[in-house]
DNA sequence: GCCGTTTTCGGCCCGACTGTTTTCAGTCG
């Protein structure tokens, strides 16, 4: 093959881009949809969706059909879409590009265009202060504002329309310092709840939802104004209130009756696909779902919904779990009855995979295992990282004979859990380990990772993992793309061809509980568990607070669809040690 | 352009807000 593959995140910003152009050309708004929603579900894609569509597999993804899989084949073979480049010969770039600003769409862009010749962020400008705007039919001197207030916006490009995300737990934090300060500042009964996508526990978060009920709703509305985590308040209202935090993160409160509070925490918990998919079942069954109630065909009568359960009951379906509703097959297994009994923090009986200072930690292993224990721990495992480890603190050879004496020694002093001396292993670049197999095999835990080179190529980097995974001693491979959330895209390496080593070998695979990594991410876990992989659950803790990662390990897991029974780290540690490679060798 | 407990054709959520309108179109979530 002559030519580099196309990446997914490629293939999906050239269908997001075909989007734009065929809702710029007048396209029915469902072929629109139908470009964006392939571009999502190929950006989830856990392996190359251009491999996939070489084979005529692509549309087994769910939004691929043959048209959208030629067109994949097509970039792949010659690194374009012709109809693609058919529409750009038919618009300017910069008209692309205007529809993303706030306010303007593809209509009003084409709008635009065909009357005054805008084809560009700066020929919009100048016809907006020559008010030339104004004069186009359908537009006015308001629009005309509103245009040149965006375009005045600092700091960021207003083309860019990248509102910064962020991360979960901050995300969380704030949501629960708002909806704290909003319950105490309403009135006895109230309720405030978080929904939205920090609800669903996605990896990064652009605004936050909150529902409340109560009987007091435009003094409620107002007292988000009064909150000292709000900067600014845009509209408030009977039915809710939209700010912005100091972080700049916007807020949407939304108030309901007390019977309609299922209907509108449902609402608002999304995600916006789940919830058009599931309107869509309640269509089928003659219903249409809103934030207000149930709207039954038959009778007319529109039922609320005090609790959640009730909107799915009148759906046609079970309950579903927030981290479920990403529209991911959800719908069909809740009614084909296949819905996954999702695993909990309540369920993890041990960590696999900590530092202390004899590493880059910053605890000692009494202290992290005495803190392990108060957690309910069954047992914990002591792993610092090797020798080429590269950021200072590696562990020599020696040190490590030596920590293995300590740890066992603090196993004696601590009591009530079973500390497990074990390392994080580097991977080289070549797949091999930098311990011996003779320091190795004193272990009782073994973790492999890379944390170097990780541009090498998918071949190489594929090659590296496989060594690793098929090394007899390594129990578990840590974070194994080496993504960090919002900040670094995974490396690229053949998922598939990974999962299938590790089921082969009985090699556990990692979901790293650091908020920043939560890696493997979701989807990735899922396709490793549906491959026959067996997960753990880890916080990577590096000092005694950040055990607490667990839980956003355990959110990725829920969104991965797991169950108790697929995460090694539910299992008591006498089931635990059969599940190592070394022992099922032993065992045959 | 996709998809199938009605379907290989004919559908494909629901409502708020804004600004332009005189009953609605476009945009957004």
């Amino acid at each position: 093959m002559a030519q580099r593959e196309p990446s997914n995140g490629q293939i999906a910003a050239a269908f997001d881009e075909l989007g734009d152009l065929y809702e710029l050309d007048g396209a029915i708004v469902h072929r629109v949809v139908a470009y964006r929603a392939a571009a999502k579900a190929v950006r989830e894609a856990t392996v190359s969706v251009a491999g996939l569509a070489r084979q005529g597999r692509a549309t087994d993804i769910k939004g691929i059909g043959k048209t959208l899989q030629e067109k994949i084949v097509d970039l792949a073979e010659t690194g374009t879409i012709p109809a693609a480049e058919r529409l750009k010969a038919k618009y300017p770039p910069g008209l692309v590009e205007l529809t993303h600003l706030p306010g303007l769409g593809a209509k009003r862009a084409r709008l635009l265009h065909d009357e005054l010749g805008v084809d560009s962020v700066e020929s919009l400008r100048a016809a907006a202060l020559a008010q030339q705007v104004r004069a186009v039919k359908g537009l006015g001197p308001k629009f005309e504002e509103r245009i040149l207030q965006v375009l005045a916006e600092p700091p960021e490009d207003p083309a860019t329309r990248s509102p910064a995300r962020v991360i979960l737990p901050r995300a969380k934090e704030i949501a629960e310092e708002v909806a704290g300060a909003l319950r105490e500042r309403a009135p006895a009964g109230s309720e405030v709840l978080i929904a939205g996508s920090v609800r669903r526990q996605a990896d990064s978060v652009k605004d936050l939802d909150l529902v409340a009920t109560t009987t007091a709703p435009d003094q409620l509305a107002a007292s988000l104004a009064a909150l000292e985590q709000i900067d600014s308040v845009s509209s408030a209202g009977e039915a809710g209130a939209r700010g912005l935090t100091h972080a700049g993160i916007p807020v949407e409160l939304r108030i309901a009756a007390p019977p309609q509070r299922g209907n509108l925490l449902q609402h608002l918990t999304g995600s916006g696909a789940h919830n058009a998919a599931l309107r869509e079942v309640a269509v089928r069954a003659g219903r249409h779902i809103s934030e207000y109630g149930v709207l039954d065909d038959a009778t007319g009568v529109t039922t609320t919904c005090a609790e959640e359960q009730e909107v799915y009951r009148l759906a046609g379906l079970p309950y579903i779990e927030p981290e479920l509703r990403e529209d991911r097959g959800e719908l069909q297994a809740a009614r084909d009855g296949t819905l996954p009994k999702l695993i909990t923090l309540a369920d993890i009986r041990g960590d696999l995979h900590s530092h202390t200072h004899a590493s880059d930690g910053h605890n000692t292993i009494e202290e992290m295992g005495t803190a392990a224990r108060e957690r309910g721990y069954q047992y914990f495992a002591i792993t610092d990282h090797s020798a080429s480890h590269g950021f200072g603190n590696a562990v020599s050879p020696e040190q490590l004979e030596r920590q293995i004496e300590l740890v066992a020694e603090a196993n004696e002093r601590v009591g009530g859990i079973e500390l497990l001396a074990g390392s994080e292993v580097n991977i080289l670049p070549d797949g091999s380990l930098d311990y011996d197999d003779e320091l190795l095999a004193r272990l009782d835990w073994v973790v492999a990772s890379v944390h170097t080179s990780f541009a090498i190529g998918e071949r190489a980097m594929t090659e590296r993992m496989i060594t690793a995974i098929e090394h007899p001693l390594v129990d578990m491979i840590a974070h194994p793309t080496g993504r960090l959330i919002e900040r670094r895209a995974p490396y690229a390496v053949d998922l598939d061809a990974v999962f299938e080593a590790a089921a082969r070998t009985g090699t556990l695979l990692e979901i790293n509980g650091n908020p920043d990594r939560r890696d493997l991410s979701d989807s990735a876990a899922r396709a490793a568990a549906a491959a026959g992989v067996t997960i753990v659950i880890d916080s990577d803790a590096h000092r005694v607070r950040t055990l607490e990662n667990m839980r956003w390990g355990v959110a990725t897991a829920r969104r991965a669809w797991l169950t108790a029974g697929q995460v090694a780290n539910t299992r008591s540690l006498a089931q635990l040690r059969k599940l190592r490679k070394r022992a099922r060798r032993r065992a045959g």
